[in-house]
Order: C-alpha cells, then sequence, then structure tokens
DNA sequence: ATATATATACTCGAAATGAGTATTATTGGG
DNA sequence: CCCAATAATACTCATTTCGAGTATATATAT
C-alpha cells in the first residue's frame, strides 16, 4: 500500500454484561495484542460503512450484531501502527450492545476493566490513581517544555484525576495516559523503548483501546438520557439485577431505594408478577423492559444523578 | 477515478448567530448548488482529519477555525452524488462555532433555517408541517409496500413530527422528508425526475444538508449541558442577547426571567459593570462568560428545561 | 406626564432528587 | 421454633430545580 492511499478500518466495540462484569469480545489475533473485531471497509461490496462493519463483525464472530452506533473517526498519523504498515488508516470506531451469547472460536468475552482499570469506582477509588497515576502525572506536568504547556497538562489531570470524578470522561483519561507515556501503545507507536515510566492496563492492537475508552465514554454518557441498559438485559430480570448492570457500566455504585424509584416512575419496567428464588433473602419480581416508552417520552433514559455525593 | 477505491471528503457546518439568525457559511461552487466548505483528505499533506479540515476551510475562506468538533461519517452508496462522479466517498463532517466575521470572496453566511424552514418554531409552530408535511407524510405512509413497513413509517412520522415536538430530531426529521421524496436531493441522487410531491427548504451540494441537519442536532442537544452559545457571542453581551442566540439555534422561545436565574445560579456568567444604549427600554448590564466554570464545574451548561409546556 | 419597552427582583407551587428509616419476605443455623 | 442475615419494598423528609408568574425599576418617545 502506497504511502498517500487511504484506507478505512472499521472496528467494533461490541459490549454485554454478564452480572457484576461488563465485558467486550476481543478476537485472538495470531498471538499479538487483543483486537476488536474489525477490518477494511470495502466499496464495491459495502452499501454503507455500517453494511460493512456487519459483515466484518459475522465473519470474526459468527453473531448478527443488534444496537449499534457509530462512536468516532480517528485519522491521526501514527495511532495506528504496530508494525511499520504502508499508508495510512483511518479508523471508524462503532459501538455495539449485545446480550451476552457463547463465544464464537478465536474470541473471547474479556472485562473491559481489564483494559481500564482506573475506571471502576465500585468498590474504592482505585488504589493505583493516589499511588502511580497522580506521581506520574506529576512528573509529566513537570516535564513539560514550557510553564504554559506545564499548566495545560496540569488543568488537564486535575480535571481527568483530580476532585470530582466524572465517569464520562474516559476518554479523555485515556488520552491523558497515553500522552504521559503510560500505556503501552505510547512506547509502541513513537518507537520509543526507554523510560517506561509504567503500563497501565492490558493494551490492544491499534488504536483498539482508545476506540474501547470511546465506546465506554458514550456508553456511560447515554444511559443517563436513554434506555440502553436494556439492551444487555435478559428478557426479563429483577430490579437489582438492572442496578447492578447501569453501576458495571458506569463503574459507580448508586442508590439502590432511588434507583427503582427512578425506573418505576419512568414507566421503564413492568412487573411481570414472577419471582426469582435467590439464594438468600426475598424473592424479587421479575420485570421486564416496556419498549412503550420509547413513543410514549421523547426521551426516556436512566438520570443517574448523584453529582453531590457517594450513592449506598 | 475507479469504482472500488474510497476517498474521504471533509466538511465543515460553520456556524454562527447574527442577533436572532443563525447562519451557516456557505460556500459559492461554480453556479451549482449551495455548499459548505470542504475537500478531500489527504494522508500525505493531514497529519490528522482535523488540521485536514482546517486548511481546506483556510483555503475557501480565509478564516481560522476555533471550536470544531467531528460530527459523523457518513458513507451511504449513492448518497454524495451530485452528477455520476466515480468511486465512492465517505464523508466525516464537522461542526465548527465561531463569532460572526466578514465574508471572504466567493463565501456567504446564510440563515440555516433557509434549509431547515420547518425546524424554526419561535413564532409559531411552520405552517407548512400542517400544510404540507403531514399530508405528504400520510401519503408515503399509505404507499408502503406491505403493512408492517407503513407502521414503521407511521410511527416515524409521529415520532418526527406528530405530537411532542423535540427540537432535537433535526437529522431523523431531514432522513424521513428524504426518504419521504420531499426534498430535492432524493430526486437528484436517484436520478427520478418524476412525481416530485414538494420541494422543501432549499438543497444543497453533495450531502452537505445532511451534514448541517447534523450539526444543528447535535448543537441543539450540546448546549443543555455545554456552554457552547459562549463561542459565538462577543466578548461581551446582554442576557437578553444571550438568550436571543440560544433561542435562534434551540427554534425555540424560552422563559426570560428563569433564563437569567439558570445562567446566573451556575455562575456562566460575571457583570461588568457596563451598560448597553438600547434604542428604548432600560439600559442592560453588559455581561461575559466566566471561563473559570469550566474548570469548576465538571459539566455545566445551560439546561433548556420546557418539556412541560411552553416557555413565554 | 404618559405610554411603551425593557431589565431585574421576587414569589409560589410542583416536581425531581438525595438520603435516609421502616417494614416485609425469605434462608440457614442453633 | 426463634433468630440473625439478607434482600425487597414501602414510605418519609428536606433540598433543589423548574415552570410560571407578579411586581418594580429605568429607560425612550411623544
Amino acid at each position: 500500500m502506497s504511502k498517500d492511499t487511504v484506507s478505512i478500518g472499521l472496528s467494533a466495540a461490541i459490549v454485554a454484561v454478564e452480572g457484576e462484569h461488563p465485558s467486550v469480545l476481543v478476537v485472538a489475533h495470531e498471538g499479538s495484542q487483543d483486537a476488536l473485531p474489525f477490518g477494511p471497509f470495502d466499496p464495491a461490496d459495502h452499501r454503507t460503512l455500517e453494511s460493512g462493519l456487519r459483515k466484518w463483525v459475522g465473519e470474526q464472530t459468527k453473531f448478527e450484531l443488534g444496537y449499534t452506533e457509530q462512536l468516532y473517526t480517528f485519522g491521526d498519523k501514527g495511532r495506528h501502527l504496530s508494525a511499520g504498515s504502508g499508508g495510512r488508516v483511518v479508523s471508524v470506531g462503532y459501538l455495539a450492545l449485545t446480550r451476552r451469547v457463547r463465544e464464537a472460536p478465536d474470541t473471547q468475552w474479556r472485562g473491559w476493566y481489564h483494559y481500564f482499570p482506573w475506571e471502576d469506582w465500585r468498590d474504592t477509588k482505585p488504589a493505583m490513581i493516589d499511588s502511580v497515576i497522580l506521581p506520574a502525572l506529576k512528573k509529566f506536568v513537570k516535564d513539560a517544555p514550557d510553564s504554559e504547556s506545564a499548566a495545560l497538562r496540569r488543568e488537564r489531570a486535575n480535571v481527568c484525576f483530580g476532585e470530582g470524578w466524572d465517569e464520562e470522561r474516559v476518554l479523555e483519561r485515556y488520552e491523558l495516559l497515553y500522552e504521559a507515556g503510560l500505556v503501552e501503545e505510547f512506547y509502541r507507536d513513537s518507537g520509543q523503548n526507554s523510560k517506561k515510566l509504567a503500563n497501565l492496563g492490558t493494551p490492544m492492537l491499534f488504536d483498539h483501546r482508545r476506540i474501547l475508552a470511546t465506546a465506554i465514554a458514550r456508553l456511560r454518557g447515554k444511559l443517563k438520557y436513554r434506555p440502553l441498559v436494556f439492551e444487555l438485559m435478559a428478557p426479563t430480570f429483577t430490579l437489582l439485577e438492572l442496578q447492578r448492570a447501569v453501576e458495571a457500566l458506569a463503574g459507580r455504585r448508586l442508590h439502590k431505594q432511588n434507583f427503582r424509584r427512578l425506573v418505576a416512575d419512568q414507566g421503564l419496567v413492568e412487573g411481570t408478577g414472577k419471582f426469582n428464588a435467590p439464594a438468600r433473602g426475598r424473592p424479587a419480581e421479575l420485570f421486564r423492559f416496556r419498549r412503550e416508552v420509547l413513543r410514549e417520552r421523547p426521551a426516556p433514559g436512566l438520570r443517574l444523578g448523584g453529582r453531590r455525593a457517594r450513592g449506598g
């Protein structure tokens, strides 16, 4: 491929939740790094970008995509390399949501917090933030070429990892860690191998971790105003299961009673009259998603709220 | 250009507001339809997609982009044609916000409601909705190939133009009108020329009107949770000017006293102590945007609200 | 002075939100 | 059988937000 040709890469972050574990479908390509299902866009064969994506995913993972949404198109020079490949690749990333199904050969569900361990605040603030990330970012600020650049870096570090955790800034945080040389991909893309400060999370092929970060950010944001979770749930579920799924995606805990009130008041679910048989505790009613809300209300969704303090 | 090559087109919807008029910068290409500034992505010359866009815009309009945001990447077969050109064009659309400046040669600010007259609800519901659009959509439903498809069409028509106007669904509405054959581009792209039902709004080159629809939709949505308006305002402004700008973009009126309260309570602006000299009425204080809020609060913005009833 | 236009302050009730306490239904162990 | 543990569900309460309005202040034009 010559230096000034463009090709378009289509990649999908296919997300599912199993219990408390949000996960993403990765393909085991010839012993290399974890990869999202992907392939080049072929104008002769694909009528739309999305139909191209569906074909590739179908071939590689043997299953049909349901809910699918385009995320972003990346074209930066030098962010799509693994070895020294030829022309420029412009990368179109997609988010897909699905109920968890059996894996196809060479395919595997992997918890997304393997790639972003600093994003899971459900139990506590991840210790690595104080022990590794903040000190390294302090150094990154100090190493800035000039004071203006240092101020900008300090600012970014503060917005990303300082007071007031905003769970939606997943991409911003990953990009900052990349530029600060705290993730593997930075060294791979720049050819450097020296002074590796840290190696946070599991790296991925090409720019796939960036795409996954975009996917998580989008999902966390959209969750609050569109009923996307239900794409990830079984046909019936208890309210606690629903809450656990949302928490898994958002990476933080929610207030149980208020969560139920929210879901009920918005008419997002309806009881089935059936109950589950839990190991302990009172049995919970099984609910189903009321698809009708999509017509009734302009923008139904779960406004998680909770800017003021921690849920419980 | 051969049939199975891809090229990437970069287009920018550059938006400004002058008084009550939201407008977009269009280029007068050889007597053809209105076009957004655009050009092909050149991997040899452009380090990123956005820098490529900036180069093209700079060449065509002689001015520097400020706030810029990627919108969407379109790749549908047959939606980028004006005449029968060669290979496939994948189109990356951008939104840019700017204060209104003088026009460069061959360049012109045009009110965006020329392209989307049904989107301006500031005075009243546009009459064309009841007189033209709804009847035509009724016919579109009736002409559906089967009853399932008819139900889907009825559903879409209702969400887009029925009860409960959602000002953010700009793209959905344009796409529906396109498919229903109510906009010029539909006939141009499909080569048909017969049974033209209507010809709503001013058409644009290629898929530029679709990109503009995406831009308006995004802007209307984001306005509610990010302080984007200020990119469009002069350094100082009265609160009424600010409100008129938001109204112009949102396409609907807001409650004046509540708007002030919102802006003030959120700490988005600060008074300068200076006052304007209006033609009539009490002089208004001039305010400036408090850039600091971007640091202080995680997601400042203007939550317009107003789902319950009409503003006043 | 008066009409008109605009700015700004303040009020009021309804709804949404955060953070609980209280009560009910179940299991498993003594 | 009673009790601790666990989970579901109901209810309370103060605060904040939001829609909608009234009241008052400060200009200009006539």
